[in-house]
DNA sequence: CGGCGGGCAATG
DNA sequence: CATTGCCCGCCG
């Protein structure tokens, strides 16, 4: 067992699964690791059952049972932490252990699957050995297409990389999955594969957002980025805090 | 073309 | 379970 033995987990406790826990949502554990968010805030998602909220050293994973995937995955990124990001690639993927069984994908969901283990928070933007470690937590992954990851996928992800050498101060990244009605799912597990994938990606020093959306298929091309509220109409989800009025 | 970064699977 | 070789796409 890979163990999340770095500082910010060793201070996660490990949640209690219990059958109250399942109906009465647990405070977020998203209070112990509010450096990835925005002015602190986690993104604003409708409430659903099965979900946890799991913090990395480098990154933070909002889990969803259902779809034993990441809903979405925070990051923080500098100039700073990018130009730390020349980790060998650890290349050990887990699954990981403190979701319940019933929730999680498992190596086997994956193997031969057609898919391939796509990072959310990308191996190459970690900063330390235990944080590069961790990214390869199944808890970071979705199925996808193995030409769209290893092609424009990439290319985004580096793009991304170079942007954040060049910027001010904090950049701030969530990057997840979007399943559809007709999503197909890999494994025992029934790991739901996604239609499209997103990549948001906020500058808070220039407060400018822009995001990648793509199909999670074979022959798509990197497309041209979409604003950010088209992606709160699109996912339903309040990524970044309101702001306030000053006066 | 070679190097790099996203992966995969076979091998002891 | 770690090592190794391999595939693929992108870029200079």
């Amino acid at each position: 067992m890979l163990a999340l033995s770095g500082p910010a987990s060793a201070r996660t406790p490990t949640p209690i699964y219990d059958s109250s826990a399942l109906l009465t949502p647990q405070p977020t554990s998203f209070s112990q690791c509010p450096q990835f968010f925005a002015r602190g805030s986690p993104p604003a998602a409708p409430p659903a059952p099965r979900r946890r909220e799991l913090c990395y050293e480098a990154f933070a994973v909002l889990h969803d049972g259902v779809s034993r995937t990441p809903l979405y995955v925070a990051q923080r990124l500098t100039r700073r932490s990018i130009e730390d990001a020349d980790e060998r690639r650890a290349d050990r993927f887990f699954a990981d252990a403190r979701l319940p069984s019933g929730e999680r994908a498992e190596l086997d969901d994956y193997k031969r699957s057609g898919y391939s283990r796509g990072h959310m928070a990308p191996a190459g933007d970690m900063p330390t050995p235990t944080a590069m470690a961790q990214s390869f937590s199944l808890a970071n992954m979705v199925p996808q297409n193995i030409q769209h990851n290893g092609g424009p996928w990439s290319k985004i992800e580096q793009d991304t990389r170079q942007y954040v050498l060049r910027a001010k101060g904090d950049v701030y990244v969530i990057t997840g999955p979007v399943f559809t009605e007709s999503s197909p799912t890999i494994g025992r597990n029934a790991v739901k594969v996604p239609t499209y994938l997103y990549k948001l990606v906020y500058d808070a020093t220039t407060q400018r957002a822009w995001v990648h959306w793509q199909a999670n298929r074979e022959g798509e091309r990197v497309s041209p980025p979409i604003s950010y509220q088209e992606l709160v109409k699109r996912t339903g989800i309040e990524f970044l805090p309101k702001v306030v009025p000053q006066h």
